[in-house]
DNA sequence: CGTTTAATTGAAAGCAGTCAAACTATGTGG
DNA sequence: CCACATAGTTTGACTGCTTTCAATTAAACG
């Protein structure tokens, strides 16, 4: 399977931040067979209220996840980066809860949802990373809670943009390098329980005060100390010192 | 271990909502070691930044989770009842990511760490129980994000409430009847992202349409329908029909 | 009962939302 | 290469939901 040569070394890498796969687990799971998709912006992986047939997984590109209220009000309720699952949530659960789309031209290997249970079933090391994987998940979640419930538009925006750059720029610092973050206003108001145009300004007073530069899609932090003081960011939540547990 | 008679049963209850265990795994969960404590109101579990040495289970009375902001704001993130696991993303986890706090007098099984983590590893069928657990918390979590990222004051509250009438009365359809809301209107506004005296006019409003009545610590719904029509309330999120992933 | 905690109410200020329009960038077809 | 269409960003004026500050009332507690 030569096109499978590597494609899900990213995932593994992934995994093993928050946990050990040792080298039978590692094997089998780069050895997984799966179905390598090119998709469009916008394009739907999961649409909530069906019933989830496939597990994808981020090779390249970016994807969120998101729920409507019954009014039509959109909320994005995470982003994702190449290397992470979109469908962990749903491998087990029988329906989807919110959907899943991409937000770039993105990347996908779709594996089967039969062959990651078995694998999860059969390899106690995979399972438990997939369970590491999804704790750390929900780690997250609980902080953009506190992110949307309890802090300021000016704090939130900050916090979210620290939060991208450090999962971006994995396991070392930032280093004020720009980054490409491929979301419109619009969609960064959407995940953060603001409107396009508050955001906009907000934007623009994060801008003014030395904190954000960006254009396009491009956006760095000329002062991340400062950007960080501003938001009360913490990495903690990101849980990326590699756990002993086992 | 005569007081061990069934303490663990509504824990095994919970996990038997999302995933089938079989007569050992059942039996295994029910034998497992514990030690029976009970604590006063606001008193702490778990606290973030520390590492978790035990895992909970809430036996009776009410729990919750919160984060503090650097500003010093608190925000729920999340509210359990009995039955419920307060540790199951700490067990892993090395470092708590957020507290964990007694909301009334409660009585709470622990179970050592390792206990568990050895039963998730031998009973494949526990392990997935738990995994299927974190999961709807993980649902819950996301519903959260979009009831204060995206709903108004009177509409957050009311799907809050809504929630946990259905998770108080699972299973069945909420019959109307009062059931004890141990939180005080400070802790509503916490896990709603609202400050207290916006909640006290806002559950103020609610009352006054005949949605809700309260007094003291009970609270009923003369109108169940109407209450969920304001908050958009649909129950799926809480994924109560019992999945076939296994 | 006095004390403490929680709930309630009032008035004022402000952050964020709404509505609307202009501007910019990007892309398409003639 | 330009005219036009589309999507995204920016700005202005205004409204209003929610917060803040402060004080009062009610309930819980020893």
């Amino acid at each position: 399977m030569p096109e499978n040569a590597g494609e899900l070394e990213l995932l593994a890498r992934r995994l093993e931040f928050h946990a050990r796969l040792d080298a039978e687990d590692r094997k089998a799971l780069l050895a997984l067979p799966f179905q390598l998709r090119t998709f469009d912006p916008s394009h739907y992986l999961v649409r909530d209220g069906e019933p989830p047939r496939t597990c994808a997984i981020l090779l390249s590109g970016f994807a969120f996840r998101q729920k409507l209220t019954f009014e039509g009000a959109r909320q994005i309720v995470s982003v994702h980066i190449p290397g992470e699952a979109l469908d962990f949530q749903n491998i087990f659960l029988d329906v989807a809860d919110h959907s899943v789309q991409t937000l770039t031209r993105a990347k996908v290997a779709i594996i089967s949802r039969d062959q990651i249970r078995a694998i999860a079933q059969e390899r106690p090391g995979i399972g438990h990373a997939i369970l590491m994987y999804n704790l750390v998940e929900a780690s997250i979640s609980r902080e953009w809670i506190t992110n949307i419930g309890r802090r300021s538009a000016r704090a939130r925006l900050a916090h979210l943009l620290c939060e991208f750059a450090i999962r971006i720029d994995t396991l070392r610092l930032y280093d004020g390098a720009p980054y490409e973050l491929p979301m419109s206003q619009e969609q960064l108001a959407d995940a953060l329980g603001l409107t396009p145009v508050h955001l906009n300004r907000t934007l623009g007073t994060l801008r003014k005060d030395g904190l954000v530069e960006s254009n396009h899609r491009m956006i760095s932090f000329p002062n991340w100390d400062a950007l960080c003081e501003v938001s009360g960011f913490s990495a903690r939540y990101l849980h990326l010192v590699a756990s002993t547990g086992k």
